[in-house]
DNA sequence: GCGTCCAGGTCTACC
DNA sequence: GGTAGACCTGGACGC
């Protein structure tokens, strides 16, 4: 399959725009400059698929095994515009980029796109994931979400649901790993765990409440995440929203802010401090208050622009990360 | 190999 | 509203 991306849509970049891309279900070929993503949208079995741009306006898109159906064809196109932000109007971002010289470079880049997952929970599982640990410590989590709670493709029957409450019979994680294409739990798969398993199982410590919560309120329907995404009202109202889920402070809030294409938060974290003290101030440690008073001038886009700022080295390099 | 220390955000209790 | 301490894991370090 092929799908028309605007003129100025960068790919590669928007795969490399932050850590996401080597998250599972997304694995990069950093030699073809392939991205694979497992989707888990809507009914059937997952389905895998290599998304490449083979020029400019255009992505190639291959499927893993079989053929698709008409609806399947069309969730993954829609399930890919969302990863890719394809349908997120950045121009007034990139007018404002080209008045600023520090940031001209941008949209000549056509950088801006953050990559995102296909639904809302998994963005904001993964963003609890990356709260107060090492980068290695959520790859382990989402690694281990994946290999023993999300679907594999193309398998009818998951009975890997049989060990989830506390059987000592797990399979070790040397036969899972990005590679085998399992797809992220839905939040019945995670719901559906004990408190014990995600904290021992899937390494998850303290957050394990936090995720069983999560999951359980939107099994339940009492939380629409996905109505996030659409939803029309203001975004200090939708930042409360997002910060009510437990386990989900202003750094989490903040990036899941950004993720829904509102980027009035910096959500500064201890990486992002570091390389603004190295950016502006040789280094030397100030609060988050100069931070956020060096960005106040870009208004609702601060956020966007805060952290191309922080990112500008990685643009640098074909493979940053 | 073992023990200790520390970094990393968020929550809760307390002032 | 601000602050201290607990939460948990993994890496660095010393022995």
């Amino acid at each position: 399959m092929t799908l028309s991306v605007p003129h100025n849509f960068n790919f590669w970049r928007t795969v490399y725009s932050h850590g996401w891309c080597s998250l599972p279900p997304f694995l990069v070929d950093k030699e073809t400059r392939t991205l694979r993503i497992v989707f888990d949208v809507g009914p059937g079995d997952p389905a895998g698929v290599e998304v490449c741009q083979p020029r400019r306006g255009i992505l190639a898109i291959k499927a893993q095994r079989g053929t698709l159906s008409s609806p399947g064809k069309r969730r993954l196109l829609e399930g890919l515009r969302t990863v890719l932000r394809l349908d997120e109007d950045l121009s007034e971002f990139y007018a404002q980029a080209r008045r600023h010289g520090r940031f001209r470079w941008v949209s000549r880049m056509g950088a801006g796109r953050l990559l995102r997952a296909p639904t809302v929970f998994e963005d904001v599982v993964k963003m609890i994931c990356t709260t107060n640990c090492s980068w290695a410590l959520t790859e382990t989590m989402v690694n281990r979400l994946c290999a023993k709670l999300g679907r594999s493709e193309g398998v009818h029957t998951d009975t890997r649901h049989d060990f989830r409450l506390h059987s000592p019979h797990v399979r070790p994680l040397k036969d899972f790993g990005p590679q085998a294409g399992f797809a992220f739990p839905q939040p019945e798969a995670v719901a559906d765990c004990s408190e014990k398993f995600l904290r021992k199982e899937i390494h998850a410590g303290y957050r394990a409440p936090y995720l069983l919560q999560l999951s359980r309120r939107v099994v339940k329907g009492q939380l629409d995440l996905e109505s996030w995404r659409t939803v029309d009202a203001p975004t200090e109202e939708l930042y409360k929203e997002v910060s009510s889920v437990k386990g989900v402070g202003p750094y989490a809030a903040g990036n899941i802010l950004k993720l829904l294409g509102r980027y009035d938060y910096l959500a500064i974290d201890s990486w992002c401090r570091k390389t603004f003290f190295e950016i502006h101030k040789n280094g030397r440690r100030t609060n988050d208050r100069i931070i956020e008073r060096f960005y106040e001038p870009f208004g609702k886009w601060k956020g966007l622009f805060f952290w191309m700022d922080l990112t500008k080295s990685w643009y640098e390099h074909d493979v940053p990360f």
